[in-house]
DNA sequence: TCGCGATTCCCCCGATCCGGGGGGTTGACG
DNA sequence: CGTCAACCCCCCGGATCGGGGGAATCGCGA
């Protein structure tokens, strides 16, 4: 962990010569960056960061041996105290969900100016999530999508009508457990509940048990 | 939607006095927003909105006789190119979800300087998600868990070594399709499909239907 | 007070499923 | 050229499922 006092030690990844020489020359103006190390693909930053002291790695996507999600994952295993912020100029969603689950810390667009990128670095260090606005956006635009799809299905599950019971035994028929199971965990005849499973099956319009777990997956149970 | 040459038009809903006030006079400073509409609760602002030319809101969440979340949604549904900001206290993922899928266009926390309101409103003026770092991070959280799930379902359904087939079946399977419809869809005799089934079920290490379409949905397949 | 829905329990029966068993053909790979 | 995996087909018996009845109790609102 870094302290404010010295500046934050930081390693680039980056295949292209032109565009790397143009971001470390754009980062050195900046005192409260010191650039460690400096990798042309991911396999050559892996190996660097067994010797060197680092506190964030700017990561490329494309690059060749090892590409940055590859690489990302690899930093995150054997060095769970450095923060990946990927850089890049992909900006689809399932790049950025495909970074983030291999562990990267934050998610720039290249387009960003060095003080942004700097300051993403800064936030990075301490433990941040810095991404570009764009990809803050798309970020948005799917947590709203999937909760809005949650919501909806919960809504249609109550349009169902559904007894108390009848939906603590779908709960649990859901798990695929069979009804004799249900009878006992809930202390009931095993008659009741196949009781419940006929009023369930004609509420949820199906017809066969295997149906049934599957419509309740979609209103979200279990 | 709003050009540059003119301020953007802003409501405010906020219930605590001091607050609000104190939020207006630090708004004030700004000249490329205008506050036209003032509300002390969500149904003062959407009767407000029914007169006003507003295009983006600022939206407290704890408020009298309607909630932001639910005022979110009323605005969103009446006023679709309005934008709403939320600006709360609230920092917690359910909070957040629950106002985005409501359609909130960004989710702003109140320690935020003036200076950053003020940029977060124009960004969602001309249709952008802004967020404080603090939500961002949150984002991140989610959707990094979330999407390490999913390919760590997807890693074990690979190391469960089904064959094209099976996986075949299996996808219609876990739509609650019976045996018979299957053989149908994959031109089989309804014998091979059982056989493949019994196959699935050893595999999955289950010993009913229901089950096995459970274990499919928590492998991610449907 | 009356009725209605929810909950619980019971019976019957035909269709389907589950888990064994058995084989045959093809194609890839050593 | 063998062999092994994948795919396909078949049989059967016991268990379960799906759908059809009916009936008693209880609570809550009309």
């Amino acid at each position: 962990m870094p302290d404010a006092s010295r500046p934050v030690r930081l390693a680039v990844a980056e295949d292209h010569p032109a565009l790397r020489e143009s971001l470390l020359r754009r980062l050195g103006f900046f005192s409260d960056v010191e650039v460690v190390l400096v990798a042309p693909d991911g396999q050559a930053l892996v190996d660097g960061l067994a010797t060197a002291q680092v506190d964030v790695v700017l990561m490329d996507i494309e690059m060749p041996t090892l590409d940055g999600v590859a690489a990302t994952e690899a930093v995150a295993r054997r060095w769970p105290a450095v923060a990946v912020v990927m850089l890049t100029v992909f900006e689809d969603e399932a790049r950025i969900a495909e970074a983030l689950a291999a562990g990267a810390a934050g998610y720039l667009l290249k387009d960003e100016p060095a003080e942004t990128i700097v300051a993403a670095v800064l936030d990075a260090s301490r433990g941040g999530a810095p991404v570009s606005d764009h990809v803050a956006s798309t970020l948005v635009r799917r947590v709203r999508t999937q909760e809005a799809a949650r919501r909806d299905a919960a809504r249609r599950l109550d349009a169902l009508g559904l007894t108390a019971r009848e939906r603590e035994v779908l709960t649990m028929l859901a798990t695929g457990v069979a009804d004799d199971a249900i009878a006992d965990q809930l202390y009931l005849s095993l008659h009741t509940v196949q009781s419940h499973t006929k009023s369930l099956f004609r509420k949820l319009d199906v017809h066969t048990r295997a149906a049934a777990v599957r419509a309740a997956a979609d209103y979200g149970l279990g």
